[in-house]
DNA sequence: GCGACAG
DNA sequence: ATCTTGTCGC
């Protein structure tokens, strides 16, 4: 996978937010995902007492999400955390990890905000304009926006609004668990990224391509042997 | 000024 | 993100 374009990642915070806005406007929130042959997720570890951190991302078949390639990159983490500049911390390492990829993905799930941001440029959304690719924004909490109750049927889901802006969905994956946070991140509309959500859901909070990569960031995921063959969904975790 | 705040 | 054991339920 190749990066089509990018800025320095050693900005300000005020030029950091300048970046965001305009690159804002360049998000496409049409679907450009038809029929997706594979879908990846990316997530990094915390790092370690040095500042150094592990990304991860995990390439899926579809439609039975058999894991097919998995690739790390470690690095040193210099931005510090802070709501709303979070690309600026982990995109240069989730890119790292990215570039290593030899089959491009044809959605990419981030483990972040796409477009439910202040500034509408979420963590997914940078990825997803940087990469030049589809990508979804599927977050643990919430950073921007409100929304009503969630039925608790899995697959419900309420909208996001910031005033009268629909900015992403609050979707229910398992009934007895907390909503998470979808949203656009680009070449993808709301509609395509709660359903590409839901497939990739198998009995967990977190989709799949997600939840893998949180492993795989702890080094707690190998490829499986045989996973060329239709065998259907399988891993292996070491702990 | 106060509260909220992805990972 | 992280601090943290057992426990309730399918």
């Amino acid at each position: 996978m190749k990066i089509q374009q990018l800025h320095s990642w050693q900005v300000s915070i005020a030029q950091a937010q300048e970046i965001q806005r305009r690159l804002a406007a360049q998000v496409s929130k049409t679907s450009e995902v038809a029929s997706p042959r594979f879908i990846a997720g990316t997530d990094i570890s915390s790092p370690n007492i040095y500042g150094v951190a592990t990304g991860a991302v995990v390439l899926l078949r579809l439609p039975e999400l058999t894991i097919t390639e998995i690739q790390v990159a470690a690095q040193e983490l210099d931005f510090p955390y802070m709501p709303g500049l979070l690309s600026f911390r982990e995109a240069p390492l989730i890119l790292a990890a990215c570039q290593k990829l030899s089959i491009d993905p044809d959605l990419l799930v981030v483990d972040g905000q796409g477009i439910a941001h202040p500034r509408r440029l979420g963590l997914a959304s940078h990825l997803g304009l940087l990469l030049d690719m589809p990508t979804i924004g599927c977050a643990k909490s919430l950073l921007w926006g409100r929304h009503q109750p969630v039925e608790a049927q899995r697959g419900s889901f309420a909208p996001l609004r910031a005033g009268e802006e629909v900015i992403g969905a609050a979707l229910r994956t398992k009934a007895t668990a907390k909503p998470v946070y979808v949203s656009i991140g680009h070449k993808v509309n709301l509609e395509a990224a709660v359903y590409w959500i839901v497939q990739c859901c198998r009995g967990y909070r977190l989709p799949e391509p997600t939840r893998l990569a949180h492993l795989a960031a702890a080094g707690q995921l190998k490829l499986p042997r045989e996973n060329q063959a239709e065998q259907g969904y399988q891993q292996q975790l070491f702990s």
